[in-house]
DNA sequence: CTTTTTCATGAAAACATTTTCACCAGAATT
DNA sequence: AATTCTGGTGAAAATGTTTTCATGAAAAAG
């Protein structure tokens, strides 16, 4: 059963393998009754092109690495959506990997890309690899990153605006009468977690609101933080009438935590995340929620990626796309 | 910044193109200075091998494809999680395809991987391609088939048992009083919608309860089939006092109306569903589910595949393997 | 009528590997 | 002492394309 290769199609249509090649990519002049005979040949044969062999002359795959943190985390998932949705639409395949947020395995899924030959990157990058990364850029691979961005690389980025939308929001809780809000954000090395903390500490002095640093809860971007961290501000002497919890899997926990020491949202707290995953709209109450433009991150990276591959501009300095989230204001405030 | 190839390391050290090679790929024999020689060449010349040169000489490109309908629907993130953490086990990358439950992308999809020279590929089928994907198989690319079984795929298949597991949760429902069971169904044409029906017949007609067609809502696995056949459900004359809606997502949708009617659940009526998404336990009242072991089937699917890969045993008739699904009594039922 | 373009095609190089084959030296076996 | 084997190596073939270069014929331009 051995594939049928250009080869086989030149004999059976009695020219050579370049004109064959010249049919199927339309490339160069070739006679018109010469098209049709390789085209008919190609049919009769039943010829697949080996994309292999394909890319190894012509230098390029067609395909993209994607690199994200947890699959299972619906921003990825809905973003790795969009970006395979863009990708195929311009004919590129996606090659997924998931990091873990791990920083091995990132070095490990970027040098298996690297060998692959991937035509471009896009990555929620840990931090840890940078200096790799530029390599790969100054090498001709072009990389976007998404959800975050890393001092020091110099790659395009997409992302929404964390610091203002968390600014947005404590101002509304702030607005609702609360003044005792707590905080449960991700590590302080990833922008994510530091903007999004930023734009707290902002709306907490705009309105002179003294931060206190009991109500201040920094952890990993997971559930099992936002449950303790839930449970902790819960217990103390003075809890928090207003809690802002800074992604979906932490608020998550969060939710847990509150549930199970029977706390009533909006009456003893009020509760806010970061995020608009399926249960926040679903929950009673509903939540209020900062809904990220997942889906319009995805396609903008990919598009920006497929730009830098065709246009090989490496020139041109990085750019920072910065896409706005929105407030949706429900039941939990 | 042209790539170093395995010629530039051959240089380096003094030896010849197959020597090197046979030291990364630790073949035959070498001797133990020469390796040394050439492992210190690679690592001054910083050598990354190409995978694609390695893979259009030794047919074999440590890829694999999956195809899902829907990366969004988090049975299919979570089998891509479990396929994908196998994979990385195994040195195998995963070329991620989105059919949308859409043929005609999924043609084009199988024909991408095709060409790609995928080692195998895991597809949760339409069932509309299976002559092509036989031929993949005879062909020699082995092919896996999840979540459903088609009629005439000669494929190994990995699935739950989606009749016995319906048959069990609607049995309980009976048991807890009701009589008046409607179900909430996807298309006939596949398995996982053929079975849940024939288990919900089995333990109607087991406990000598007459089936009401006015009950039963056959249609796409999706929201939107759940929300306005729950929608019927609720609008007749004599509404039904349960409901055994068969997927997450048509799941969502029948919440969603259950909610615009102001249906009290579970006093007026019952609620359980197949699929155990997030906002299933978090619902109050929480939701009684059948929970499918998506992981382990993906982790499955993923091995039996792999060995295929290495075995060529593509003389070994397809084998169909059945993971059971566990019920999660809540509070909804 | 020559010279230059353009069209149409084929031969062969190039892509970066793996793998087969051949070779030789030295060790082991007869 | 002749032979077989074995460890170690390099040359070259093979993988299936794309692309460059060369060539000849026909058409256009002078």
């Amino acid at each position: 059963m051995k594939d049928k290769t250009i080869k086989d199609v030149a004999k059976k249509a009695g020219v050579s393998i370049s004109t064959v090649s010249r049919v199927l990519n339309g490339y160069g002049n070739v006679n018109k009754e010469t098209n049709e005979l390789v085209r008919k040949a190609v049919e009769e044969v039943g010829y697949s092109p080996n994309a292999i062999a394909r890319s190894l002359r012509s230098r390029s795959t067609k395909t993209i690495g994607l690199i994200v943190n947890n699959i299972l985390n619906p921003i990825y998932s809905l973003m790795a959506q969009a970006i395979e949705d863009t990708a195929r639409e311009y004919g590129y395949q996606l090659l997924l990997c998931n990091s873990g947020a791990n920083s091995e395995y990132e070095k490990v899924y970027l040098d298996g890309l690297y060998e692959k030959k991937v035509d471009g990157i896009i990555i929620a990058p840990t931090g840890q690899n940078k200096e790799k990364i530029n390599s790969f850029i100054k090498s001709g691979i072009p990389v976007i990153q998404v959800d975050r961005v890393i001092e020091g690389l110099v790659a395009d980025a997409v992302v929404t605006n964390n610091r203002s939308a968390a600014y947005e929001m404590v101002s509304r809780i702030i607005e609702n009468g609360y003044k005792k809000i707590a905080l449960i954000v991700g590590v302080q090395t990833i922008t994510t977690g530091m903007e999004r903390m930023t734009g707290y500490f902002s709306a907490l002095a705009e309105n002179n609101i003294n931060a206190n640093s009991e109500y201040i809860k920094v952890g990993h971007f997971d559930e099992n933080t936002g449950f303790d961290a839930m449970n902790e501000l819960l217990s103390l002497p003075n809890p928090p009438e207003a809690v802002f919890v800074c992604n979906n899997l932490m608020a998550k926990g969060a939710m847990m935590a509150v549930r199970e020491n029977n706390i009533s949202i909006p009456s003893q707290l009020s509760f806010c995340m970061f995020d608009d995953p399926d249960w926040a709209a679903m929950n009673v109450p509903s939540i209020t929620a900062v809904k990220q433009p997942t889906y319009e991150i995805g396609t903008k990276a990919a598009k920006l990626l497929i730009n830098r591959v065709n246009n090989q501009n490496k020139e041109q300095k990085p750019v920072h796309e910065v896409i706005d989230s929105k407030i949706i204001i429900r039941d939990s405030m």
